[in-house]
DNA sequence: AATTTATTTAGACATTTGCCTAAACATTGA
DNA sequence: TCAATGTTTAGGCAAATGTCTAAATAAATT
């Protein structure tokens, strides 16, 4: 819980989840969005991947991202809890 | 969105939101269930109004924290583009 | 009017965060 | 095998964050 609104608390976060809403992308691929360095998207997809947000896996030299949806229902359920 | 993740990361500032769905609640009485000083706890509660997720009354010497249901839906909504 | 009680503001301090560059690692292609 | 490409790791730095104590403000009580 901790993890996920860590991962959440940054618009730059934010922008990658909702690119990958269109499908998996590389790391460069999403580096070459945002006007900062490819470490500093590194480190950025690293804490998504902390929150489970999304799921890596290599592919020859580069490394695709998909986003994991599942974790949202954690979200919605904490959320839920306020309802009414 | 920007304020409101803001607001949400944090422990202690989720549980004062847990705290306000039993209901309204003086600053003084929000400060004694956590074991941080007043200062920190008003400060904690500063960040969540600004994020509007509770509002603030002051009645006589006490002011009165109420929790504000209605900015979930933002959040509701936000997460609803992930859905499926 | 002076004192007590409730809360916030101000200022200090250690830790965390987000960014960078440089270097390391891993894979592909010449 | 060497060079190029993609990505991560390491380390440094400024800004933001969460905590505290001391002081200020505001209302109630004596």
């Amino acid at each position: 819980m901790n993890a996920l609104f860590k991962a959440l608390n940054d618009p730059t976060r934010r922008a990658i989840l909702e690119r990958l809403r269109a499908g998996p992308a590389t790391a460069g691929a999403i580096a070459e969005q945002f006007s900062f360095s490819a470490p500093t998207i590194s480190h950025h997809l690293d804490l998504l991947r902390q929150a489970d947000l999304v799921t890596s896996q290599k592919q020859g030299q580069f490394v695709l991202y998909t986003l994991n949806m599942t974790v949202f229902d954690e979200l919605l359920g904490w959320l839920y809890q306020f309802k009414s």
